[in-house]
DNA sequence: GCGACAG
DNA sequence: ATCTTGTCGC
């Protein structure tokens, strides 16, 4: 529903990212992940949510998939769908899943050669509170390779958006650029990636599933046309767009 | 009480 | 997520 989650869900759902956690493949486990130039790589997906305004349950959940290295739409899916969990800061997953999920299961069951070699995920993969963000989520539960991509910075395990952060922004150049977000314990759980030259604002990468952190990084490089990855792109634009035409604004 | 808060 | 047009610049 819309209304907040009691702690005794927040507690099961925190339990079931720890579990699910362990399942996470943090390695490039495709062969075209390790061609300098992806070769064998022809097909990528995206997928995103979109809202109508002030409906806090209807959606449309959005598949789509691109060729590679082209970036041409071979296959779109739009749904209308019900949501059931709210919105929570660290839980995005428990909100969104269920109907990506749905969505690669239609893109199986009907158009399975179209199946795409590797997702991209509007949000964060193991830069999360519990190293298990969506794209980990949907990743392990598709058992498809994903990277998370997130367009704005989620201040986790001391990293934060203060005046370092900012410097070590404008030092990035052009477009591919990057710099490490280094918890507390050490670990780098993602980078910071100035998608391309025009770009000032980055994105957050972070590993998903079945893909390394540095291959996750070269993969979104060469997938932006403009600052947010062609997949996530394409996902947002065509499920506004169907939402606009099915749910016209009502003037007050 | 105040700030933070992927989408 | 969504509220929102024009405008400056390459």
């Amino acid at each position: 529903m819309s209304s907040p989650p009691t702690e005794e869900l927040i507690k099961q759902w925190e339990s079931e990212q720890e579990q699910l956690r362990q399942q996470v493949v943090e390695e490039d486990t495709e062969d075209w992940q390790k061609s300098p130039g992806f070769s064998g790589l022809k097909r990528v997906g995206g997928a995103d949510l979109s809202f109508i305004k002030g409906d806090e349950v209807n959606a449309c959940a959005q598949l789509v998939v691109l060729s590679y290295p082209d970036l041409t739409v071979l296959y779109e899916d739009s749904q209308m769908v019900t949501l059931t969990a709210p919105y929570v800061s660290g839980f995005l997953a428990f909100r969104e899943t269920p109907f990506l999920l749905e969505a690669l299961q239609r893109l199986k069951t009907t158009q399975p050669t179209l199946m795409p070699q590797v997702v991209f995920v509007d949000g964060n993969g193991l830069f999360h509170y519990r190293e298990f963000g969506l794209a980990c989520h949907l990743g392990v539960l598709s058992g498809l390779p994903c990277v998370g991509v997130a367009k704005n910075l989620l201040q986790v395990q001391g990293v934060f958006k203060d005046q370092q952060h900012q410097s070590q922004i404008a030092a990035l150049q052009k477009g591919g650029d990057s710099f490490p977000l280094t918890v507390a314990s050490g670990k780098v759980l993602g980078k910071a990636l100035r998608s391309y030259d025009k770009s000032s604002k980055p994105v957050y990468v972070s590993v998903g599933h079945k893909i390394s952190l540095e291959t996750a990084v070269r993969l979104t490089h060469s997938c932006c046309r403009y600052r947010v990855p062609e997949p996530i792109r394409q996902a947002d634009v065509r499920s506004r767009e169907y939402l606009r035409i099915h749910f016209p604004a009502t003037d007050a």
